[in-house]
DNA sequence: GACCAGGTAGCAA
DNA sequence: TTGCTACATGGT
């Protein structure tokens, strides 16, 4: 066993662990409590993940944040959580606006993630019409039905499927899964990725609208759920996905924004959140809105 | 028992 | 292009 600890008092504008994992960008870390998105903050508490057949477990206490792994994590985790994304810059750069001051003080060391892209884009065609926690469900179920098991210093972990793996499950057996009408979507993306057809990691050389684009050829994959596989998995940190949240908050705080179609309104919303960090400010109002301010 | 959840595909006009 | 509508499921 590898293990490490990283000082949070040394990442430009902190870092919150909890904030992080649990604010919906990403579905592929299980809290070892099994109580994920259950409300209350709680202490100390350990998440893992499997990232290329490395199990990777951390927990936060105060200012550090502990790691243990089957290899040397830190710049996998580092990755993962975008510990060095300055942060405070980031802050400061956003517009004078005061959902986005309210949102960026209420919640300060929350980041965004950097996800496996095939693992994110099936967390997101699972998203469609679903609260959190059941995504979060999902993706667990596909995992301990089809992806690698790994056992690690006792409890066995399980690693999200690979392409291969989840385009050998049928409708039928994700239906019985409870992914509902998102199952042909889910069987039929793993397909074209497994076949070689097109990787949703092809679209970080692209434009951003071009890379947009090319993640809807997809089955299951619309503008919204393609801008959050750009913002959570591809660096893409100017993405603003245009989800339920978003758009009451569009229609609440800038209803100027609101232009029609989604292209141009994502064009607007898009500016009006800072331009090239506005996925960040997004994730912050999101979170914000959805959890009530607290 | 409605209503809703990080929407999309398929089809008509 | 734009504007419907059907689509599964579980929690409140």
């Amino acid at each position: 066993m590898e293990t490490g600890k990283l000082s949070c008092a040394d990442l430009a504008g902190g870092f919150d662990l909890y904030l992080t994992l649990e604010s919906g960008q990403t579905y592929l870390w299980r809290r070892e409590d099994g109580d994920m998105y259950g409300g209350e903050r709680p202490p100390g508490v350990w998440y893992s993940t499997v990232v290329d057949g490395d199990v990777i477990r951390v927990r936060q206490q105060g200012d550090v944040l502990e790691w243990e792994s089957t290899t040397d994590a830190d710049p996998i985790i580092r990755r993962l959580l975008c510990l060095d994304d300055d942060l405070d810059d980031i802050v400061a750069r956003a517009p004078p606006d005061p959902l986005i001051r309210e949102a960026y003080d209420a919640h300060r060391g929350l980041r965004l993630v950097e996800d496996p892209p095939f693992g994110c884009l099936i967390s997101f065609i699972c998203s469609a019409q679903m609260r959190v926690s059941r995504i979060h469900s999902m993706t667990a179920s596909l995992a301990v039905e089809y992806g690698d098991t790994i056992e690690f210093d006792g409890p066995t972990y399980h690693a999200f499927p690979t392409p291969d793996q989840l385009a050998t499950a049928t409708e039928a057996e994700l239906r019985d899964l409870g992914l509902g009408y998102r199952a042909p979507y889910v069987v039929r993306t793993a397909e074209m990725v497994a076949d070689g057809e097109a990787h949703p990691g092809k679209a970080r050389d692209l434009e951003y609208e071009d890379a947009r684009e090319y993640l809807t050829q997809f089955v299951g994959v619309g503008e919204k759920v393609a801008d959050c596989v750009l913002l959570f998995s591809l660096g893409f940190e100017e993405a603003v996905p245009l989800d339920t949240w978003i758009k009451t908050a569009i229609e609440e705080y800038f209803p100027d924004c609101d232009r029609g179609s989604y292209a141009e309104t994502s064009k607007a919303i898009r500016k009006r959140l800072g331009g090239e960090y506005a996925g960040y400010a997004q994730t912050y109002v999101f979170h914000h809105l959805r959890t009530g301010g607290r």
